[in-house]
DNA sequence: CATGAATGAGGATTCATTCAT
DNA sequence: TATGAATGAATCCTCATTCAT
């Protein structure tokens, strides 16, 4: 009955309540758990008197993780490409990519944990994989015009996720400069060449 | 109804109870996701016939929560110990940690699934915090020693804990022995002095 | 809100539109489950776009079922006269009477299963009571003149609606041809004199 | 988690609960509406503060179903077959099935009205097709013997069953003694031979 | 100690109905 | 009039927990 990632076919008003319940489903994801983030909590924070309205514009709770799985992608991805677009090197590029990261988790606080903590139960998948993906194909295409040493991609790729992770999971608790520019340095120290 | 973590108090058979209960748990947590690891679940995969024996043994779904989440650690702990105890340097005995680590994957590879997806639910804290502590520890000695070029001794230990968690997450997907090889390459690469 | 069943306070207009919806919910009724019959499967049948709409021209719920269900007896009711206007006999009648029951499931599969499976579920009741009772008097008029043997008219006239109800029940599963053959011998039988 | 048709997995107590549950269902089906037995209905009736227990005890509403259906397939079954041991003659064997019925009726009021009810909402469905074809071929017997005139089986069968349902619908409101009577005679002159 | 039955709160979801536009 | 968004009750179901035995 609900377009599953309606393009056209939803009114306004609906993309808008989609929308507001989005966030909300964000917002809940990051303050409380995942296993705890019911449509209840859900409808509060979206200031809905009923939990029935989100299952209206919902098929399902599975379509409004995906929803919101895709919605912080496409964030995050726009937010990361505008500050990506102007590397020149591949070294440079994954510079950017990590700063837009570490700046993405200030100025989107709850789109990162909740990222990050929806990752196992999207059913869309691809756009994790995606990103990594495309990681990956950076360090290569960096190793290929020798700016990177050699190293197996899609290890190092895994890496650099799993340190942005471990940086979202204690964002609350670090000083993300310090962290920002300590992530820099490492990765650095990881990929250029001898 | 039962202390949080007898020590004396706990007759002999009782303990046994609460270790198989907590190996169950382990092990559906590895399985299952945390959220669909419920009593039932695990009196199941602990061979017993109701799930009224884990809420006699355990004073509720935290308490064994807790109690699963110290046994990796204790488990993880003495592993790790009996595998640095040779180390010269702090940068060996860095090293020993990172191998320890992945030879835990592999031969427990259920603990350290179930210590990464147990850790934000589990309400005893320092015992991650420990861990993260005396890791920060070791590398300031290194500092101290000349050792490790100077970073936050906090960021790099997020970071190398962070390393650990992110091939735990993937473990199945990925060649352990590539992992470890380029995890020991990029720590050192991340901490030696210049 | 509406007049139960208004005859001249109704515009045409509105007219169209209760017979739309009472239309669309026989198919719905006959096609799914009574109880899957939601306002929502009928709209969609209807080419209504909101389900208000349907409480807007019916009080609720009972109102439309006792509403289809008043359609469904005036529909049946006048295909039944206009083939029984000829008949002599009462057996003659009572012949037509069973043959235009069966002619009509033929011509209009869902009224019958409607009619049936909204039996228990309407309120106004007395449409199929009269129904029973112009059939009761049927037989009566026979047994007056000699036609019929002695029997009890009521339970009679219950066999008699009971044989068609069966029928309509397995109406896709049977030849209506030779239910139809055998449904006039059988009542022939039950009910001629000695 | 729980068998579907127990044998001799259940305890003593499961049985007598299940059992409990079932008749309480049973119940609830005949006086209410099918699609108004709601696991609340039934647990008032059986006198249960929670419909957590039905759940506990019955993997699904299916299954308690068909768990009802089959309960009244079986007592039925059991209590035609005691009254059907004696019939010599075809005949005699539909006139003693045909009594049964309406025996059944009045010592077990509800049941015979539950099991009309289920019969379009039950999955296991042989239950009642069986019943038709036992019945037909008890006609087909018949039929060879000489004892019934020629018609087709699986039409009379279909004919039979809806005479018993017919009353069944109308049980509180006809006389049975009547009824059954009358039962009797119209299948005797459908059935028997010129 | 251990069992299995029982509880009640909380989960997502569907539904008829209402209401502003 | 008609729409679609919103509501809240009710449904089945799962869960941790309690309790008598």
């Amino acid at each position: 009955m609900r377009a599953k990632s309606g393009s056209g076919e939803l009114t306004v008003t609906e993309q808008a309540r989609r929308a507001q319940i989005v966030g909300a489903a964000i917002r809940t994801v990051a303050e409380l758990d995942y296993a705890s983030a019911s449509f209840k909590q859900i409808a509060v924070r979206a200031g809905l008197s009923s939990t029935g309205l989100i299952s209206y514009h919902f098929a399902g709770k599975q379509e409004l993780v995906d929803s919101v799985f895709e919605e912080i992608l496409a964030v995050f991805g726009r937010f990361v490409l505008e500050r990506m677009s102007g590397g020149g090197t591949a070294a440079e590029e994954l510079r950017l990519f990590l700063l837009a990261n570490v700046e993405f988790m200030r100025s989107h606080p709850d789109h990162l944990v909740a990222l990050v903590r929806l990752r196992e139960h999207a059913t869309v998948g691809d756009g994790a994989d995606s990103d990594h993906r495309a990681l990956a194909e950076l360090l290569r295409s960096g190793q290929r015009r020798g700016e990177f040493r050699s190293f197996d991609v899609d290890v190092m790729a895994l890496f650099i996720m799993a340190l942005r992770n471990g940086i979202v999971a204690r964002a609350s608790e670090v000083d993300l400069e310090v962290c920002g520019d300590e992530l820099v340095e490492v990765v650095e120290r990881a990929t250029k060449g001898d």
